[in-house]
DNA sequence: TATATCCGAGCTGTATACAAATGTTATATC
DNA sequence: GATATAACATTTGTATACAGCTCGGATATA
């Protein structure tokens, strides 16, 4: 039997032959993967317009392999193409926004349930390099070096997942609805934020140490939790659904 | 707030002016589905090469559109596409096949715990009409005819899904599991299945009249373990992982 | 000034020519 | 006959020209 042909994503490349000229799909999954950090870093923060010409030229490559992309991420929820207009990162309503964090919350619990991976050291040490990342920023007061910290942890974690269409799942539902949540860091308590952070992934590594992969999930699970209910009290406080609490104007467009 | 962007899976069409031209989008969503249900109804069994060129003379377009749909269905993980070679109706080996089951599985059981559908009228009705093609099909012995009943049936129960990531997930595991189960079902015996698929049904409107949702996704994840038990005892009892027992060549090529 | 209309810049959608990759088939060689 | 090699047909990948769409601003008019 032909090995499974799965969307390519975490994957690793053997890089054997630096000469050897970059394929099609190393290439695809490369420009895939920076676009979808800037969204989720919010370097391109929704209602971003993405013109194809534009990042053709960045990428020095024709339109055709550009809009491959683009429309995987349309696929995925993460950009709305619009004829005449241009590509547009997605906003997200309330109402989506607790969809995704219930469903995760499920999802999240049957990581431990369907065969996970074994915790090695790698997964420890890794989180403890995090660890150390997190205690690090408190002065930095950044929203982007605090979603590289989620990307990265959340890296982390769906390496732990043994089920292929589990990980993917977990993986696209993680990027469709973090980096909203990072929209709201600006209004809120950043030492707050941060020392829940730190005492995320402190547990998350506790548990890991006694290889509990069912505390870890539930680790994750009840911060996920905290998150969803962080949301909610703060919109329920400003009684409006005030999204796009960081921008001023209507429309950013990418030059 | 704008509309949700949403991958524009499950719309009904407008369909007012029928002399208005078909959108871009339409179009796509159009022969996507038609092209899935192909696949799911193995009239392109697995390693069926489709080319592009041919499909685009089909549906009059030029290769670009017909693209984006063999991209999307890609990126659903139904079809593998090689360059040189051509577009591949994918395989599933018997890990994917327990690791989706297993995830279908959960994911049924969440339908009813994250807000679901009301059960209308409409619904009942529609699984009647089901029961009725079911019961009429024993003498038919039809691969496609039981294929089409699993669909329709496949989407009442979707339509029954309120969170719309649920929905989508759902679907996307049915399509990706669904026809390899139906490649099967030469080996076995027809009246067995037939009469299970009558059972599934009746049950299912019996838990609707009472509107018991809960009940329903019980039913469905009964039959869903059932299905796949079924799947294991015939791969255990010929001993080998036998797939593809309905074709002979090696690849069948689209004409 | 207020309003409606038109026009054009800039974007995505489509078709198409060509480049690169692949598997097969014919052919040369031993 | 067996095997290695080269040529070829067919496919997907890419670049690009052009068509169609959208929106904002200029312009005409009351």
């Amino acid at each position: 039997m032909k090995e499974q042909t799965l969307i390519d994503s975490h994957q690793l490349k053997p890089c054997g032959d630096p000469l050897a000229r970059e394929s099609s799909n190393d290439r695809h999954q490369r420009i895939y993967q920076t676009i979808r950090e800037r969204i989720s870093l919010l370097q391109y923060p929704p209602h971003t317009v993405m013109a194809e010409t534009e990042l053709a030229g960045e990428f020095k490559i024709s339109r055709t392999p550009i809009r491959r992309v683009l429309q995987r991420l349309h696929f995925e929820g993460l950009v709305d193409i619009r004829n005449g207009v241009g590509t547009v990162v997605t906003d997200i309503d309330i109402k989506t926004m607790k969809e995704v964090y219930d469903l995760r919350m499920y999802l999240t619990e049957l990581i431990s349930e369907l065969s996970p991976c074994e915790i090695t050291g790698e997964h420890i040490s890794a989180m403890e390099a995090l660890l150390e990342r997190t205690r690090s920023i408190y002065d930095a007061r950044s929203s982007e070096a605090y979603g590289r910290l989620c990307n990265d942890l959340h890296e982390v974690l769906i390496s732990l997942i043994g089920s292929v269409p589990l990980r993917e799942i977990t993986d696209n539902l993680y990027y469709r609805s973090a980096r909203i949540w990072i929209t709201f860091l600006p209004s809120l308590d950043w030492n707050d934020i941060i020392s829940e952070q730190e005492l995320e992934t402190s547990e998350m590594i506790a548990a890991m140490k006694r290889n509990d992969i069912r505390g870890v999930v539930q680790v994750r699970r009840f911060y996920l939790h905290c998150t969803l209910t962080r949301i909610s009290d703060y919109l329920k406080g400003t009684g409006t659904i005030a999204f796009r609490p960081i921008r001023s104007s209507p429309v950013k467009r990418i030059r």
